[in-house]
DNA sequence: CCTTGCCTTGACGTGGGCGTCAAGGATTAC
DNA sequence: GTAATCCTTGACGCCCACGTCAAGGCAAGG
């Protein structure tokens, strides 16, 4: 049989394709703290259910652009026991502070689009400023005396 | 006397105290062809006047947000002895695609931003539900067979 | 002459989240 | 027996806009 028994150490290739993510990101999550797992005789590495549901908190707050720092609150609460990664003080934390973050973002952005709105719209008024019977600048190289 | 030339002939550290950036930055738009400079006798780089006009064109478009590459245009407009970057239809289309840019990444943190919102309005409700008489969770390890 | 301060090229470091080999051990299928 | 597929660790690559250091050349003041 290709497959062992589900549901009790798992390996990692098969954690990986349940989470629909890669063995080199399960490893690299281990790397970062965020990922603990148990080692079989042979020296694999062994997984249990629960951490299937820890890969999914971080990718789900991946995916809402939380860096993986970020996502350690919720991990740790999954951990502690807690049926949801947001059920700690420090993950509601995490998501206020990442509304904020997100209301200045987004500010920042659509002032950004204001002003290149703006600017396109300068830009294509004095194109067809230029057009209509307006001499064409020549482009040629006379123009650094201009200041 | 320690400046020679204001207006004509400025090497790559004055070039860079007036436009507000570093030598390196200067060197590095070089090496990706946006800015060219002349070179003096003994080797050392000068510049124009109407260089300077080319990396404030640089720096305010990445104060946007702009990548190095979605200056080009605006670079090869100026050079090309227009008056303003933008004058060029291939800005303009610089200009249009990062207004789309723009939108839809303001959309897409929005939509983010209205669900973390939710996501932590719901997390609050269930703390709050929980701490007033019901069982506080036990955070024991009998939580793994809930599935 | 010596120091100071500008300039030159070259090359490695940064950060985030992995991808992608490389070299080898373990297990399984045939 | 052996090929295929899993696993292990280690390490370099990537992207982007530079920062930073190194080793040395050139110019000017005292």
């Amino acid at each position: 049989m290709g497959v062992k028994d589900y549901g009790r150490g798992m390996r990692i290739g098969e954690l990986a394709e349940r989470a629909g993510t890669t063995t080199r990101t399960l490893r690299y999550y281990e790397s970062r703290g965020l990922l603990q797992a148990g080692r079989a005789e042979n020296g694999y590495r062994t997984y249990e259910e629960s951490d299937l549901r820890l890969i999914q908190q971080i990718r789900t707050l991946q995916d809402f652009g939380f860096d993986l720092e970020e996502t350690r609150p919720f991990v740790d609460c999954l951990r502690a026991g807690h049926p949801a990664g947001d059920a700690c003080p420090a993950s509601l934390a995490v998501y206020r502070r990442k509304l904020g973050e997100l209301d200045a973002l987004i500010g920042q952005l659509q002032s950004v689009r204001t002003e290149v709105g703006a600017q396109l719209a300068r830009a294509e008024l004095e194109a067809s400023a230029e057009l209509p019977g307006g001499p064409e600048p020549r482009c040629e190289l006379n123009w650094e005396d201009d200041e």
